[in-house]
RNA sequence: GCGGGUGUAACUCAGUGGUAGAGUGCAACCUUGCCAAGGUUGAUGUCGAGAGUUCGAAUCUCUUCACCCGCUCCA
């Protein structure tokens, strides 16, 4: 990847296989259950990699909940938080649509080996001879699927060829079809279900009417209990209502480290708001939410938008503005690009169907203009994974530097880096220690600061590159005297002479940047 | 799920049937007085797991698990 990298002009990309050395080796991920061999697609965030998702979700918490943007208008907007549970009454599935929709029947190709998407492919079904041919939809309009048609068909007469849906196909009528890159007749196997939720049992006795699903999705929470915030909470559309908690999916594969995990963590906001005013709000989110990944350390460069097609929007976002999703220039996509948040257009989908299907009236009354009126808000949602943040900040901080002992440091932006700072008795003896360790005190009270005797300085300094720590403050030999400590600045290995006094409040001054 | 690859100490890896190794790291002490310095000492492995072949398996066979790459999937 690396190579492949440097190779497209892109600087400084960090292999994925050193990024998931660094992150066990210091602490920040591990494979889940390990010593038992595994568990595909699950992993457990260390010391370190805790401290940074920490850091990462509380300022989203912060930015969304507690001190929400200024909006259009000039006023801040209105955002409340909620933590709902991870289980809920399977109906709300059913509503939403994922019982049905978050499973996708996949035939396989006995002869190539190639895997398709049902609901993907086209059937052409020569009426003459009985022959099926199946197509990627998008494969259909080449010349080569012609020349194929042809062939197949042995005539160039293609007047008698009738195209449907590969799913209304049944599959005892597999062995006469064509597989899409085969010309060999009955190579396709039967559809097989992948669903996606995963399933548990409520109650001890474990039968299928106890059956229950690990929500796929923090969003659905949020619809469950939009009726309570709007009853109870004071607000008034336009409002958001934001979570942040893990969801579970089982996908089909569980690749990239913890880009496509099991178990992961979402931030999601939904934002009621008048059908009317979806457009604005959808582009104010947009706008609002790439220079939020920046603000956290994202380069610009490594950031874009991408709008989806038509045929790719999701269940709740067909009828509307669509859905863009903000990428990132990941280690293994590069020079491509992969998700990272979504912000899209859910309509009023989620409400309707929950109206729907648990008959309880969730409209919204407006009284505040005349005339009155009522309606089903609409949904702009920015959802981003928390999990995928971490390793956006892993991967952007990741800074190779053969000059330095470490070979390369994480350049964490200094407020998501998981150490702050770290107290450094440049040796343990001489009363350094004593001073050192006083000062520790101070700051620990105030960030994650770290406290070390051990090794010479240069090992020490080394570490903390490998961590990220942004600031090393030294107390040397003329420390007793002058009062004053070194700090020693993770990016440039620059030092700078701070009294011991004036040392929590520099650190704390740096993090606000 | 399919195909290919990998799996030996915390990390990187050597070890092709005969007593499990190196470097780094880690721990202790000494030395050291600002960038992984030096010295002494020390700990760590069911060689991914299970079964088989063999007098004997890290090594050969089978099964399984995990990770990586490709396909597929990714609300």
């Amino acid at each position: 990847m690396a190579e492949k990298a440097e190779t497209e002009g892109v600087s400084n990309m960090v292999a994925m296989d050193e990024l998931v050395a660094l992150c066990k080796r210091r602490g920040f991920i591990f494979p889940a259950s390990e010593i038992y061999g595994g568990i595909n697609g699950f992993w457990d965030f260390g010391p370190l990699g805790v401290l940074l998702k920490n850091n990462l979700r509380d300022r989203w918490w912060n930015d969304m909940v507690v001190c929400p943007p200024i909006g259009p208008d000039g006023d801040p907007l209105q955002i409340v938080g909620v933590d709902t549970a991870i289980i809920q009454n399977p109906k709300a599935w059913e509503a939403s649509g994922h019982v049905a929709g978050f499973s996708d029947p996949m035939v396989d190709c006995k002869e190539t080996k190639l895997r398709y998407r049902q609901d993907h492919l086209i059937a052409i079904i020569d009426e003459r001879n009985d022959q099926i041919f199946a197509f990627y939809a998008e494969a259909l309009e080449g010349k080569a699927a012609l020349k194929k048609l042809k062939k197949m068909a042995g005539t160039d007469d293609l007047e008698k060829l009738k195209s449907v849906p590969f799913t209304k196909i049944a599959p005892a009528d597999y062995a006469r079809v064509v597989g899409p890159d085969t010309e060999k007749k009955g190579t396709l196997t039967e559809p097989k279900q992948f669903n996606l939720m995963f399933k548990t049992y409520v109650g001890a006795t474990a039968t299928e009417e106890d059956k229950a699903y690990l929500r796929p999705e923090t969003a659905q929470g949020i619809f469950l209990s939009y009726k309570n915030v709007v009853d109870n909470m004071r607000v008034r559309v336009p409002f958001g209502i934001a979570q942040v908690g893990k969801a579970f999916r089982n996908e089909v594969t569980p690749r990239n480290f913890i880009f496509r995990s099991r178990e992961f963590e979402q931030m999601e906001m939904e934002w009621f708001c008048h059908p009317d005013e979806a457009k604005k709000w959808l582009d104010f989110w947009k706008e609002q939410r790439v220079g939020w990944w920046r603000s956290v350390g994202v380069a610009s460069g490594n950031l874009i938008f991408r709008q989806h097609d038509q045929d790719e929007l999701s269940h709740y976002a067909k009828a509307g503005l669509g859905t863009v999703d903000i990428e990132y220039r990941f280690p293994f996509t590069a020079p491509g690009y992969g998700e990272l948040e979504g912000i899209a257009h859910r309509c009023d989908f989620d409400l309707t169907a929950h109206q729907q299907h648990s008959k309880t009236k969730l409209e919204y009354f407006d009284d505040s203009v005349q005339p009155p009126r009522r309606f089903m808000p609409h949904v702009i949602e920015p959802a981003s994974g928390l999990t995928r943040g971490v390793l956006v900040l892993l991967a952007e901080a990741y800074t190779a530097d053969p000059s330095r002992p470490s070979k390369m440091y994480m350049k964490f932006k200094p407020s998501m880096a998981p150490v702050k700072a770290a107290v450094l008795p440049l040796v343990n003896k001489d009363g350094l220690p004593e001073i050192a360790q006083k000062l520790y005190y101070e700051m620990r009270t105030q960030f994650v600061t770290e406290y070390d005797t051990k090794g010479n300085i240069g090992k020490r300094y080394a570490r903390h590159d490998e961590i990220g720590t942004p600031f090393c403050v030294t107390v040397d030999t003329d420390t007793p005297n002058d009062h004053a400590a070194t700090i020693r600045f993770r990016d440039t290995m620059a030092q700078e002479r701070v009294a011991l006094d004036k040392i929590s409040e520099f650190v704390r001054k740096s993090l606000k940047e």
